[in-house]
DNA sequence: TATAATTGTATGAACATTCATTCATAATTT
DNA sequence: AAATTATGAATGAATGTTCATACAATTATA
């Protein structure tokens, strides 16, 4: 991550073209890591995986790794960076879907990405409890998980504002109310990845309306069940 | 653990007593291994915690882990189970206080057991992530888990089933309703464990009860917050 | 040809486990 | 009661393994 700003002081450097390609194909490659990396973690945890697994997966040499990161453990911090990056962007495009003036119809596209089936796959779900299960100890991982919930949050809040505020439910507090909504999804989340009785992205989806459903009850129809 | 029997037949052989004392003694310096290893786990991960943490914790040698378990996944098995069993003791002691009738109290009794100090320490909590984030590589945490899960949920179930007959909301499922209240517990579980804004457990405790009265609105009163 | 990228082995640090020894207490014998 | 023997808990240094990192050799690219 940090060897970006070289590559383009290079590129400047010899005013020669190449940059697009050759950025490009490094790119790929980091990408390449970090998928293997992810991969590892959900199959064997954070602390199981070795650097040699990553390389195997990745169909890597382990010495490619020094190169493309300072190390393990920036390989690591760049893959909860990048998965927290997803989902940021997952909820974005989204509540883009959902428009810019119904309030429920925002909060509903936000908590359903949650379940997208490309942000909600057993395996990334892993990986978020891999990393929470280290947050304590890891004051990297807990700064990057700090930047994205500053701005999830806030988004949730907003949004639980405006429709306390359009819905007329003076009684809830925004603030409040959207911890209990993350808490929800985060908690259903677990459900996922531990229930036995392994529930589906639609039923969790469905857990999730219901608990929009019964904390806006005026606006029931706008958090109904899909058909 | 598995001496118990032994040391009950030496007792039935010889006839004479003293396992009492020698078998105290034991449990008691178990105890403190496993106590010691939830404190390392909440401080360093399940990864980074080594057994001579543990041994220095627990003032022991290391050398002594392996005389009381058969080696630090042991330990860690039965520190597990401990936690899982404490919580169990906890929620089941906070309902027999509710009684036996008042399906709204008992169950308002189960939800907030989650956040009673002795269980809602964010040292134990950590531990609870710690545990979860290994869950999908270990099998052994996983059955020890969905052992206590398999209680944990029919109680919970049962609770709902009864109030939604009792209180006459015909339009909720059991089953759903007991998912999305577990969902939320634990979810506030993690924004203990993660919030920037580290909210009390009272806050918590109130949070949890918001989603009790939005589910079942027939009987805020006996959701309400505490004074 | 010069430069950059890739590879896989070498290295040593960190670690869990093993085990010979010590020591306090209990059991047995006088 | 005193002396002797037996027991097993406790210890920590020794052992062998695992792993991340460094680096020298090799291959690809420009």
């Amino acid at each position: 991550m940090e060897n970006v700003d070289s590559q383009a002081e290079k590129a400047r450097w010899r005013g020669r073209a190449k940059p697009q390609a050759a950025e490009a194909k490094r790119a790929q490659r980091q990408q390449q890591l970090i998928l293997a990396a992810i991969d590892c973690i959900s199959r064997k945890g954070i602390g199981d995986t070795t650097v040699a697994d990553i390389a195997r997966v990745a169909d890597m040499a382990v010495g490619s790794i020094t190169q493309y990161f300072t190390g393990k453990d920036a390989l690591f911090s760049a893959a909860l960076q990048q998965m927290a990056q997803e989902f940021e962007t997952a909820w974005r495009a989204d509540m883009a879907l959902a428009g810019t003036h119904d309030a429920a119809a925002r909060l509903r596209a936000f908590l359903l990405a949650y379940f997208r089936a490309d942000v909600c796959q057993r395996k990334k779900v892993a990986v978020w409890f891999a990393y929470w299960g280290e947050v304590r100890a890891r004051p990297r991982y807990r700064a990057i998980c700090a930047e994205f919930d500053l701005v999830h949050d806030t988004m949730l809040r907003d949004l639980c504002a405006s429709l306390i505020q359009e819905g007329g439910y003076a009684e809830l507090d925004p603030a409040r109310t959207a911890k209990t909504l993350a808490a929800l999804a985060q908690g259903l989340w677990l459900e996922h990845l531990t229930g036995s009785d392994g529930l589906s992205r639609d039923e969790l989806s469905m857990h999730a309306l219901l608990g929009l459903r019964a904390l806006f009850p005026h606006d029931a129809d706008a958090f109904a069940d899909p058909a």
